[in-house]
DNA sequence: TCATATACGACTTAAAAAGTCCGATATAAA
DNA sequence: TTTATATCGGACTTTTTAAGTCGTATATGA
């Protein structure tokens, strides 16, 4: 349990690749996908989500691929998650407006206090960590 | 991502519900079940794992059921999700000896390190939080 | 105009979590 | 001593979620 989704991984290794090639004007998802090794339509996705947050700059048609949009010092892990799309979701009943569906016990529950402190607790550890300190291991 | 099993959850609200009902001699599967509203079969197996790590003691036969062995301020998050064989891992390579098998990457990973961080401090937060910190709510 | 790239949505598959079933043993009370 | 009610333990099924795939459209440099 409390794993982080894989397309978070993904993220993360290819804005590292891209990083570490700035020297080239871009870099395409083929190269990236063969390289890291990260099936190339699951990452094409990836990619398209991180453009969307504008985290990096797409260059389209022949020659085109990606490349950072700003300085991995300056982007936290956090944000990286919210564009791609996932939630760090302790319980099913810490949503904005929880409802019976999420959970039926949410009205009177002793978990969700305490649950909701440790998920504030894990916010911030990846508000705090950011891109750039992850990429300079290896 | 990042969600807490529902064993676990099931574990510490039938603790909770065993705690409130001390005056009784033992309390069980069924009359647990019945109030917090939780399948019978599974919290049944989520007690006798319970009784395995001697966090309750089990009455068998007739007028059987559960009494706490420990009193709950004793008792911290990390035990209870152990004792219901639940894991907390953030990553697929973040087990005792990795092999290429969790992950191909494991060697050569730049996230490895800083996600162990972020996981061992997320275990912290379970061993400093205890089941009687807990069902203090409500 | 062609080859190679991104863009976007729908779909399928695989893995994990949640829940169920079954046959056994223990024990207090009728 | 029989019966009803409880725990015990494993195997199994179902459901849910995550991961991965496919198809079609659009952009653009050579
Ligand atoms: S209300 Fe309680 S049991 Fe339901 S999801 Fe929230 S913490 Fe878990
Ligand atoms: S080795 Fe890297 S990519 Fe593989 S599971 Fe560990 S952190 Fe994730």
């Amino acid at each position: 349990m409390l794993k982080i989704a894989k397309s978070v991984e993904y993220a993360l290794l290819a804005l590292k690749y891209i990083h570490e090639r700035q020297d080239l004007d871009c870099v395409s998802t083929k190269v990236i996908s063969d390289s890291v090794v990260i099936p190339y339509e699951l990452l094409a996705k990836i990619m398209q989500r991180l453009v969307k947050d504008e985290i990096i700059i797409s260059q389209q048609g022949t020659k085109g691929g990606y490349k950072l949009a700003v300085p991995p010092d300056k982007i936290n892990i956090t944000r990286i998650i919210n564009a791609v799309e996932q939630k760090v979701q302790v319980t099913d009943c810490l949503v904005e407006t929880p409802t019976l569906n999420d959970c039926k016990r949410y009205q009177d529950c002793c978990l969700r206090n305490p649950l909701n402190q440790i998920q504030i607790k894990i916010n911030k550890l990846f508000d705090e960590l950011t891109l750039g300190e992850i990429i300079q291991y290896n």
